[in-house]
DNA sequence: GGATAAAGTAATAAAAAACATACTATCGGA
DNA sequence: TCCGATAGTATGTTTTTTATTACTTTATCC
């Protein structure tokens, strides 16, 4: 009835949107990849390592791809010398920004309510 | 200058709102049982339990816990026998509540776009 | 000719999360 | 006296994530 991947088709249920966004951006980083790519600015991949500066390699490499294959992230690659790769959103990886920043702000003013500093974030562009 | 969590007390950096979030949403269980609870309808451990049906009682007991701990989950115990213990949200889960629902919505859509049948979830109450 | 930069990959190890199974206390009811 | 229901705990195992270290390619710069 439905097309599902072929990771899902064990289940016939229909799925919970909650769990399906938690699927996708499952792991450490990839929300902060998302709020650090939300600028618009494409990123080179290691300017994105830079800007965190405790991602290794292996965790960027392979949250950058899992968001591509989720639609969410573009990656172009210029044929230089050193070769230059540069990330952005795609349109589905832009449509999440305000929720994102919905939830951004709510947590942003949970920190406030317990002083916990979380005023502003100085590598994701939500919520400043 | 500001109070922080034990566990934090190691970075004076200015934290991530998405990062706190992250935190204290971690994992697989946390964010769907904030859901369900979503209701506003008290809800008993067992039934909590059954409503998901392929939760385990680790899980399950760590996880309300751990919500609890954060602040955004309430639990209430009444002496019976045998014992019945009831969940909600307390007014810190609640606030999370719209934002939740808007990541449900963008979620839901995406589900459309794509076809995976994500039109509802009979286990939680957004996006509903 | 060797060092350097970018964007990764490979292999392994360590840590964390999740799961499975069994077990507990208490009291009322059959 | 044994059974069942509730709300969990205890213990061990498997699975998944994350971290560590080393390595690759290509062409230009010194």
């Amino acid at each position: 009835m439905c097309a599902k991947k072929a990771s899902e088709q064990k289940t016939e249920e229909p799925r919970c949107p909650i769990r399906y966004m938690l699927e996708m951006f499952n792991g450490k980083w990839k929300m902060p990849i998302i709020c650090m790519l939300a600028g618009g600015v494409p990123l080179r991949y290691s300017s994105i390592k830079r800007k965190f500066g405790d991602i290794t390699n292996v965790m960027l490499a392979q949250s950058l791809k899992e968001l591509e294959a989720y639609g969410v992230v573009h990656r172009e690659q210029y044929n230089e010398v050193p070769p230059r790769v540069e990330y952005t959103l795609t349109e589905k990886g832009q449509s999440v920004i305000p929720a994102l920043t919905k939830v951004a702000e709510w947590a942003t003013e949970s920190m406030q309510k317990e002083r916990l500093c979380g005023a502003y974030c100085d590598k994701c562009v939500l919520a400043n």
